[in-house]
DNA sequence: TGAGGTTATGTCATTGGTGACATATACTGG
DNA sequence: CCAGTATATGTCACCAATGACATAACCTCA
C-alpha cells in the first residue's frame, strides 16, 4: 500500500507537544478571551447608546433575551461570530467594531 | 396560573419578523462574511510573511492542515473563533488584527 | 405592596463546527 | 519520469454553541 508513506507525512505533523508549545497556545487564547471582552464591552455601550432591550436586540439577530444576556455577561458558551451579529444588530459601526479590536488600551473614552 | 402572563411577556418578544427585519438581517450577515474574508486574507499574508506551511501553522493552533486550508479558502463551515485562533498562531500582530477589521479598503498593500 | 419592565441564570434538544483521515491536485528538483 | 512537499476537497463521528424556555432577581413608579 502506498498510503503507508502517506500515512508516514501525515503523522510526521503530529509528532511534536512541547510544553513550550503549550503554553503558547493558552496565551494565544488568554488573548482571544481578552479580545471576546473587548467587544462585549463594546456590545453593551453599542446597545445602551440605542436604547434597546435586550429583548430587542435579540429580536434584531434572531436570537434570544437570555443569549444576550450570556453575550454581554461573558459567558464561556459564546462564539465571536455571535458577538460580532451581536454588534452588528446593535448597528454599531466599522469604526467601532474596529476600536475594540485593539485592547489593552483602556485610556479614556 | 401566573405564567400566562410570564408567557404574554415572552411571545410578545417573537411576533414580529416582517421583511425588512428579515433583509437587514442578511445584510449584517453579509457584513460578517465579508470581514471573515478580509481575515483570511491577512491570515494567508501573515503565514505566507513566516513562511509556515499549512501543517505547521495547524500544529501550533492544535488543528489540522485540511482545516487550515478551509480557513484559507474561506469554507463556511470556519468560525470566526477559528479565523482568529489561526491568525494569533500564525503571529499576527494587535495592529495586523486590527488592520483586517476594516474592510472596505482594498487599496494597496 | 405589587404590577410592569429589564436583566441574569439554569437547562436542554437540536444543530453546527471541529479534528481527523483519505485522497486529489500542483509544483518543484533530481 | 518519480519522489517529495504543499495545498485543496470530501466525509464523518464527536462535542460545543445555539435558540428556546422557565424562572429568579432587580428596579422603578403608582
Amino acid at each position: 500500500m502506498n498510503n503507508t508513506r502517506l500515512k508516514k507525512l501525515q503523522t510526521a505533523g503530529w509528532k511534536v507537544g512541547g510544553a513550550k508549545d503549550f503554553l503558547k497556545l493558552t496565551d494565544e487564547e488568554a488573548l482571544l478571551v481578552e479580545l471576546k471582552l473587548s467587544l462585549t464591552a463594546a456590545l453593551k455601550q453599542a446597545r445602551a447608546k440605542r436604547h434597546l432591550s435586550q429583548i430587542e436586540l435579540a429580536q434584531r439577530m434572531g436570537s434570544s433575551q437570555s443569549r444576550v444576556a450570556k453575550i454581554e455577561a461573558g459567558d464561556p458558551t459564546v462564539s465571536l461570530d455571535l458577538i460580532v451579529r451581536a454588534l452588528l444588530a446593535a448597528g454599531a459601526t466599522r469604526l467601532e467594531l474596529q476600536r475594540a479590536f485593539l485592547p489593552k488600551e483602556k485610556i479614556a473614552a
